[in-house]
DNA sequence: AAAGTAAATGAAAATACTTTTCATTTGGAT
DNA sequence: ATCCAAATGAAAAGTATTTTCATTTACTTT
C-alpha cells in the first residue's frame, strides 16, 4: 500500500503548506512512478505537463516530502539520490545494477539486532537501511550476450 | 583484519598498475584513518605529505581501488560517497548522524533472505548494504543541550 | 644501466549537481 | 475582496566530479 496523492496532499495541509500546481504536479509525478527516480527524472517528467516549472522547485518540493517521510530516498550507487513515493510500512530495496529498477520488500525484522547493536555501542538508532544489489532476470540474460 | 597498504599494493602491482609516489599516499591515507571519508577529505590530508597531488589523481585513484574491491564505498546521507579500507570479511554500518563517525560491525548473516529474496524474484543477488543510522553516545547529550 | 613506451600526472576547462539570492507571484486566511 | 507570508522562477553562486591534453614517470626491454 503506498501513499496516494491525496493522501500527501492532506499531509502538507496538516502541515501548512501551501499546496501549489507545482507541488501537485510533483506529487502526481513521483506517484505515478513505479520506481525510484532522480531529481532530475522528475523534473523531466513533470515538465511535460507543466512546461514552467523549475528544478529548484523540485529539489525545495522533494526536501518537504523527505522530512516529512511521505518519500522515501535511496542512496546507492549510480543515481545516488534518488526517490520513490513512501510506503507506510518500512521496507527494503533490491535494485538491478542492469536497468536501475528497485523492487520494494517488507520482509525481515531487525529490531533484535537494532537492540543489540544498540547495547553495545550507546547508540540511539534511528533508522536502517538495507538493501540488495545485483541483476534482474532479464538483466543477467543480456550480461551473456557478445554486445 | 583491515588491508594493509603493503598488500593494496601487492593486489595494484598484480593487476599492471603502476606503484606511483601519489598512490602510495592516498593508500597510506586510506590505510591509516579508521573513518570513513570524502574524496576531498582524502585530499588534504594526502597534500600535507605531498604538496603537489591533484584532486583528480585522488577521484582516479579510488575509482581504481573500488573497482578492486580493496575500498569500501558508502553512500548515506551527508558525505554521501565516502570510502574506507576494505576488510576482507563483509560488514556493516553504524553511522552517527551527529560527528559522522562510522562503527563497522560484521554480525548478521543475510544469507538465508538473501536466498529467499533471489528465488522469489529472479534476481542474481551479488551484494547488499546493511547501514544503521542514529546518534552515538556524545551526540545524544549534546542533542539536549540548548545550543 | 639506458632507452623506449604506455600509463599516470597536474592544471585547466568542462560538465553536472545543488543551493542561495531576490524580485515577483499566489494560496489561503481574514 | 484584501492582504501577507510563503512559494516560485531565473540567475548566480557554490560544490562536486569528469574530461582534455601536454608533460612526466614507472617499469619493461634491451
Amino acid at each position: 500500500m503506498r501513499l496516494t496523492e491525496r493522501e500527501i496532499v492532506a499531509v502538507l495541509r496538516h502541515h501548512h503548506y501551501k499546496i501549489t500546481p507545482q507541488r501537485r504536479a510533483v506529487i502526481q509525478t513521483i506517484t505515478a512512478v513505479t520506481s525510484h527516480v532522480t531529481p532530475t527524472a522528475i523534473h523531466e517528467r513533470t515538465h511535460r505537463e507543466h512546461p514552467n516549472i523549475g528544478l529548484v522547485t523540485i529539489y525545495r518540493t522533494l526536501e518537504i516530502l523527505a522530512r516529512l517521510k511521505l518519500i522515501c530516498e535511496l542512496h546507492a550507487g549510480d543515481n545516488c539520490p534518488s526517490y520513490t513515493i513512501g510506503t507506510p510500512e518500512h521496507h527494503h530495496h533490491l535494485i538491478c545494477s542492469g536497468c536501475g529498477q528497485v523492487i520494494d520488500f517488507t520482509r525481515h525484522d531487525l529490531t533484535k539486532l537494532e537492540r543489540d547493536l544498540s547495547a553495545e555501542t550507546g547508540f540511539e538508532i534511528k533508522s536502517h537501511v538495507l538493501d540488495f544489489t545485483g541483476f534482474c532476470g532479464s538483466c543477467q540474460k543480456q550480461k551473456h550476450r557478445t554486445t
